[in-house]
DNA sequence: AGTGAAAGATTTCAGGC
DNA sequence: GCCTGAAATCTTTCACT
């Protein structure tokens, strides 16, 4: 035992300070993580040379981050304004006393609606979508608008642009 | 000029018939795309088998669209609830007058969010929060709550789960 | 632009600690 | 559970179409 032996599970000390442990994973599951969230096309031999591991243990090391289900997949991010979608929107929706399942029906049919979640609170989707422009924006939003109310922002920027990484820790 | 001939720009017919169309993209560009987003770590030589090209032709074309911004990235995805993360929460939040840096500063000195765009209408911000509990969720908005208004919403289901590849069209 | 073949890496599989 | 070393596979480069 010489890398796994001391499975950090970090005591919180403040509400906020949960320490975003992530149980059961030592140092190196947590490198590992990190790293592939950041690329995952990393080739197995530079991502054992930077956690300090043979490449047989990284790549079963990774098989079983797989396994456990912390890594679903892996994704090539695009940019959906290279691809003319130059407006991304997020809508806010809450379907009239029984169109619920429409609106559903309609949310699924549409394309540039690429995420949709059923959230809590006054409203009851939350869904992103990527438009070419004001024109096609309309388009979509009336789709909804005949099952419930809904109410659209456009995403001007990204204060925060994506850092999963950040729940893994170190 | 073998498939690079025909650069599919389809008129669009209806407002939201907006076709899709991915200018500049031809069919095994598309294809490449659709591959890589739902799977970044294929090998080049199966992702060529499936687009029905050389391995040198895929390599190739996969790299000008990294070149050109369309694919911005590779990244592995992570389940938050399997790092003990149960709770996801959308936070909309709205800054009080003059107090607009200090609560960026908040959002961005808080892990558990792990995005958030600054939007347009009634918000100004959407953030997206990954906590291990309620105390943990009330934590989070307790230090942005000094700064202005917030509104969270718990995500209970994905209703339609990333389909990003969407956009790409056929 | 794409193909096919060769050289260089990488990943996988043994066996041992 | 990890390491070293060898075999299989993949990626990349190059000459040619």
């Amino acid at each position: 035992m010489r890398n796994g032996g001391n499975s950090t599970i970090m005591k919180a000390k403040s509400p906020i300070d949960h320490r975003i442990e992530t149980s059961e994973l030592d140092a190196a599951d947590r490198a590992i993580l990190r790293e592939l969230i950041a690329d995952a096309r990393i080739a197995r031999a530079e991502l054992a040379r930077r956690v300090r591991l043979s490449a047989p243990a990284v790549a079963e090391r990774v098989r079983r981050l797989e396994d456990r289900g912390i890594i679903t997949g892996y994704g090539a991010r695009i940019d959906p304004r290279r691809l003319g979608y130059s407006l991304s929107v997020l809508i806010r929706a809450r379907p009239s006393p029984g169109l619920m399942k429409d609106m559903v029906a309609a949310i699924e049919a549409t394309p540039q609606i690429v995420k949709c979640d059923r959230v809590s609170g006054e409203d009851c989707f939350i869904a992103l979508a990527h438009v070419r422009d004001v024109g096609e924006m309309e388009a979509v939003i009336d789709r909804l608008v005949p099952f419930g109310a809904t109410n659209s922002s456009i995403i001007q920027s990204a204060t925060v642009p994506e850092r999963t990484w950040d729940l893994v820790g170190r």
